[in-house]
DNA sequence: AAACCGTGCGCAACCGCTTGCGCTAGCGTT
DNA sequence: AACGCTAGCGCAAGCGGTTGCGCACGGTTT
């Protein structure tokens, strides 16, 4: 049926191994030789079983991805660069989804790392000794998420939310609100404690609700609580709350960018398209995923030297846009 | 280092073959055996090498998923669909993103095809002859895609299309315009095909622009092309261009909705955050990602009777929204 | 008591490819 | 002319499981 190494090999009138070299490793074979092999196995149309290389080579030529929440926006850009950067480098990517609950990662990690040469965490939700023991399933990267000891390919935030605040500041707010992410998300934590020290320094209140899950539901939600609040002007752990603060908002007959200024975090496609646009902290997504790979086969070649675990940090920008402005009188 | 098969059998004290029996196939070994060789093996931690396996058994639990854009968001409601209904049936998924290029489709398909055990292929874009070949790979079904002698989950489309040009006659419209995805696309034929001949039956004249690629950017550009037409409502090939046209429109100080109607065809998360809110035909990906599983494991599984080629249609239905709305009085 | 049978395991081949090592033949040295 | 070296291949042993077949043993049939 499928035409295996030892046919080829056999119609050649050449060994298996031989064959193997003239394909893989040609410069340990003659040339009249790698000619040959290759013509034959084009017109068999021999295709190497990459099952059986992997197996005796102990290399699978795969990496695994794990993210929360596909469908969050934030992640498809990320998604889609970790794939193209493993193609370009003959590599194929498994993706799992942990629909964001932290519990499956530790499973889902341990599944994949059996057949794959290495692992990037998006975005992890678990406990710190359950990321440690992830790490120890083999070649790990974390993007998102600093992980002593391992790869991380990280988001400036305390940058992007200092620019955050001071771009309020500057348009009057005093009194600001923070939606938070999930108690457990590492980049909630830096960005609430970033934001809480750029709020201190810059002479504005923080207030702060939540945990809100990465929803635009739980933007609804969100919308309702700042009712009572002094806040002219709030900050959403990402865009999604963000959009569904405004929905809500406008719904109730409120213009955002007027009566509440609106901003998120990560400046995913959305936040052009959303009405108000919507001002955000741009998170350079795809940069992230991209640099992951690089990094995971810095890892996976270089077992030399053992290079200090490298930890890049991204940087991020304010975009600004229409959901943002002056903070009305009172 | 990593605990085989063999070490667990020679700290058992058996062979190997009864320890994969042990292991894979109780009730052909003894009770006593089967409860040592389990207690042995978690002891020594020992976790089966799923490479290996695949290699003996010919199969690899593996499913491979090709999608034209992930960063689209039509798609990742059906990645994450296929990536969840394939880990529950012990499955993991590879995923490959052609990035709207036909030609790659091919390639992705080839390279992946040698190691999964069937494929998905969603809104192939590839010429007829070529998406033969592809079927030709292995065990494959099409979304989005009608492929004679594979079984295929397809949308609906001409209700669907029936529905919204009765829907914009309904409300008094009578020059449509329609604004075409990629020419290679399937499913923009389909579209386009119902459209016209709904439009024929309810005596609306319809006006083709394009074709466009799903982008937002596209849309824009549509948006102008729309400028000395007649039409008072344009139906988008998907949400991405509708959303384009609109904010070009706002853009131009137009009212979406009163000036001109706009309708989207996914009915995308994107549609209910847009401003105004998109009038869209849903179409449901997540249901199809998972009937292609399913569709997948029993062409994988029942190998038997040979049944014909399984084709489900799944229903799309009508959403209103803010964008359409009563024609404009000329 | 002899023939018979089912249960529980082990043997060994195999899946398809890679690779360390050794052999051979042809070449250049001296 | 005898010898050492190297380029080019083949042998065979894995990689870590799965599985058809046969063997031994204790227990049933007659």
């Amino acid at each position: 049926m499928t035409v295996t190494l030892a046919d080829v090999a056999q119609a050649c009138g050449l060994s298996p191994s031989t064959v193997s070299r003239a394909l893989s490793d040609p410069g340990r074979v003659s040339a009249q030789t790698r000619d040959k092999v290759a013509r034959v196995a084009r017109e068999m149309g021999y295709t190497p079983n990459r099952v059986a290389r992997s197996l005796s080579m102990g290399r699978t030529g795969t990496i695994g991805l794990i993210v929360p929440d596909v469908a969050n926006p934030f992640f498809p850009p990320i998604i889609k660069a970790v794939q193209a950067r493993a193609a370009r480098k003959d590599l194929v990517v498994v993706l799992a989804d942990t629909d964001e609950r932290a519990a499956d990662e530790l499973d889902r990690a341990r599944v994949l790392s059996k057949q794959v040469d290495g692992l990037i965490m998006v975005s992890p939700r678990s406990p710190e000794p359950r990321i440690a023991e992830i790490g120890r399933l083999g070649p790990t990267v974390f993007v998102n998420r600093h992980v002593p000891e391992h790869p991380s390919v990280l988001i400036d935030n305390a940058d992007g939310m200092r620019q955050a605040v001071e771009h309020l500041v500057a348009l009057g707010h005093r009194h600001i609100g923070y939606l938070a992410g999930p108690r457990r998300s590492w980049s909630n934590q830096q960005r609430h404690a970033a934001i809480t020290e750029a709020c201190a320094q810059l002479g504005a209140e923080l207030v702060t609700f939540g945990p809100f899950e990465p929803q635009v539901q739980a933007g609804v939600q969100a919308a309702d609580l700042l009712q009572g609040s002094q806040a002219t002007a709030v900050i959403a752990y990402d865009d999604l709350i963000a959009l569904g603060v405004m929905a809500r908002m406008s719904e109730r007959g409120l213009s955002v960018g007027r009566d509440l200024s609106v901003m998120g975090i990560d400046d995913s496609p959305l936040s052009g398209m959303a009405y108000p646009t919507l001002t955000s902290i741009h998170v350079p997504g795809a940069e992230a995923g991209a640099t992951a790979v690089d990094l995971l086969l810095d890892v996976l070649d270089g077992m030399h030297g053992e290079p200090p675990p490298p930890l890049v940090e991204l940087e991020t920008y304010l975009v600004v846009r229409s959901s943002t402005g002056p903070a009305p009188r009172r």
